[in-house]
DNA sequence: CCTATACTGAAGCAACCACTTCACTATAGT
DNA sequence: ACTATAGTGAAGTGGTTGCTTCAGTATAGG
């Protein structure tokens, strides 16, 4: 039933790379088929498969084969580890922001 | 008055090392000097040097030397660049879902 | 059956990455 | 002035990345 959780590093690695972006935003318009997607990028559909098995183990892609041709298609819950991550450090600097603001507000009540 | 503009790819890059990541962690809960970061990490201080400048490159950490000390604190706006490709690619993805919805609650109200 | 299409596996390669050691500069404390 | 502390620059290294070409498998359509 779970899916197998996937590393930040592994998240943060695939998003990284902007030939893996540029599939991954051609992918948010909706699924394609791995040629569909080598076409605009100036590599071989042999890179392509490559970027795709990165991004497969990420968690960010999710493909099925059907006959010869392999469909991929976005796994929004993949994006989750990356913004958590952020979200948590956020949530960390800003309770310190708040803390700093109380000081300079009232700097002890006594 | 403009603070260069950093490139999607050198956040993502800068966050994928876990050694990083710990880095700003550590500056999430208050600036540090350098030797502070390293203490904790099993690297040497050069190396920790070396991955302190990529996290200012990718506008992610700005430091300040006082005498022999560099002080490094996070630029908490470094997360933005990141964020908003994210958001970007969910906004696409949740409007093409939507219509999807859509079709199935009614097809074509003719 | 035959050829075209869609893709994957393996091997090779130049460029890059995270790290080290060693040498060095600059400031602080005595 | 002397020594300890804080950090950086340069060079080297083993491992990884992004790409290529070549060869191969599997399906589709004539």
């Amino acid at each position: 039933m779970k899916a197998r959780q996937v590393s930040i590093d592994r998240v943060f690695h695939a998003l990284s790379d902007p030939t893996r972006r540029a599939i991954v935003e051609m992918l948010s318009k909706g699924a394609r088929p791995v040629s569909l997607l080598a076409m605009p990028l100036q590599i071989t559909v042999t890179a392509v498969s490559q970027h795709l098995q990165i991004l497969q183990e990420s968690g960010l892609v999710r493909t099925e084969k059907a006959g010869r041709v392999r469909t991929c298609r976005l796994e929004t819950t993949g994006f989750s580890p990356a913004e958590k991550w952020i979200d948590q450090q956020r949530s960390m600097w800003e309770k310190r922001l708040d803390r700093l603001g109380d000081l300079l507000a009232g700097p002890k009540p006594r």
